[in-house]
DNA sequence: TTAAATTGTATCAATAAATGTTACAGAACG
DNA sequence: CGTTCTGTAACATTTATTGATACAATTTAA
């Protein structure tokens, strides 16, 4: 597949979004940084959406706003709010059933998956939307 | 694409190997235990191999074992030989520069992803292959 | 010394997931 | 009431992975 650069695409457009704050800001705007298509962005903004992250208005001068303070948004939630939980696929086809290894693997490399997307959240849970704003900031000047 | 399957199949015979420590392993057989085809599994095999976790023979009467013990084998070290250290995608697209965010967004998701990265690195350190094998026996029980 | 068995690897087809595009209904503003 | 947006459906495109076929090279063993 294409790779999935959801996560990415989402810090990206929030962080535009938590830097007019006081602003509706619409898909096109978002694209065009994004370098991309608008659909692409408003698809994305409906599961974040669907987070609570973020309000969007329809009609003549909508547009998407953030649903909450960029020191209140962890990029974990972010990252929930766009991802699977797949950080590897398990198998494919399912293994023989007839070898103990095969029969348990799954189930394990499950409960392993489970646990390292918590890690990940552990992680992500140490930086804001603000944290960002000021990364990006600082790299300017 | 198809979903990366890589490490759930490498910790999958991995384990059939630490098994049977004692015998040369042939691809087709793992490749039944996996339920895919053999050559899958030999693609697998020779970049465990060049990550020294396995070491293969050819010819008749040839077959792979393990370079190490289970014990000293870590799902941190089998992470790392099969993965590309790309947990989420960076922007397909270069993203807008001349905009703020689209400048830096970049170099920023690419330090939180190697952080991110390590993070994960550091919780498969937690388990060797020998606790795989472990929790396999059990689950038979 | 030859036949059989296996890995290593190239090549290409098949699969599948994500992105990109077009189109348009529906809502809100002015 | 026309214009501007979002939401969403439908489908094409892209691209990474997996699967399959084929065969050279290597090793064993009869």
């Amino acid at each position: 597949m294409a790779a999935n650069s959801q996560f990415s695409i989402a810090v990206h457009i929030l962080t535009m979004l938590a830097k007019n704050c006081d602003e509706r800001v619409k898909s096109d705007y978002l694209a065009k940084s994004v370098n991309t298509n608008p659909v692409v962005i408003r698809r994305l903004l409906c599961n974040l959406q669907e987070a609570k992250l973020v309000v969007s208005q329809v009609g003549a001068s909508g547009g998407t706003s953030l649903a909450k303070a960029p020191e209140n948004i962890k990029l974990s939630e972010i990252y929930k709010a766009v991802s699977s939980g797949e950080i590897f696929s398990l198998h494919r086809k399912t293994p023989n059933q007839d070898c103990p290894v095969g029969k348990n693997i799954e189930a394990i490399l499950c409960r392993l998956q489970k646990e390292i997307d918590k890690t990940i959240e552990e992680k992500l849970a140490e930086y804001s939307l603000r944290d960002i704003i000021g990364m990006v900031v600082q790299s300017k000047g």
